[in-house]
DNA sequence: GCCAACGTTGGC
DNA sequence: GCCAACGTTGGC
């Protein structure tokens, strides 16, 4: 079983929503590397969801992936801001998985907390610039990070 | 809202 | 195949 990073703007998609939704298919990735990873994804493996681009960037709950290597509908819809003309379904460029709430963790875990636990080579979101939106968590590391979701910071 | 970092596009 | 221009991401 293996450990993931995704990362999603609340703003547009929340840990609160996948609480609720329960599953969700995580469509919307325009990445090569991103979608290389989450066609190597396995059902079973644990993703940490991030939540980027916001007032207390960090991880803030774990995921179950459910799916896997389903093709991601938006590439088709030319409504869609994810649409990709060059696409097609004979050949489709993009594929996804989809992702089922396990937990919230009692606090965030902050992206400075991160910054000061791991080096940028053990946990790639915390590399300078990084943009990459779904990334592989080594199992130490994620053993780490389930530990300091059950810490209580004082 | 700013801007650094970085991926993609397209002219040549 | 190079690389400048452009668009997007995401922290601050």
């Amino acid at each position: 079983m293996a450990y993931w990073l995704m990362k999603s703007e609340p703003d547009v998609y929340s840990i609160d929503d996948l609480k609720r939704d329960r599953t969700e298919l995580w469509d919307g990735v325009r990445n090569y590397q991103a979608r290389n990873f989450l066609t190597s994804m396995a059902l079973g493996d644990k993703a940490f969801f991030y939540h980027s681009n916001t007032k207390l960037p960090g991880i803030v709950g774990l995921m179950e992936i459910v799916a896997t290597n389903i093709v991601d509908p938006t590439q088709f819809d030319s409504f869609s801001k994810y649409y990709d003309p060059k696409s097609s379904p004979d050949s489709p460029r993009w594929y996804t998985v989809t992702v089922g709430y396990l937990e919230t963790f009692a606090q965030v875990i902050t992206l400075d907390q991160l910054k000061e636990k791991f080096t940028p080579d053990e946990l790639w979101v915390v590399r300078r610039g990084n943009r990459l939106s779904v990334m592989p968590v080594d199992e130490v590391v994620a053993q780490k990070l389930l530990r300091m979701a059950k810490t209580v910071q004082l």
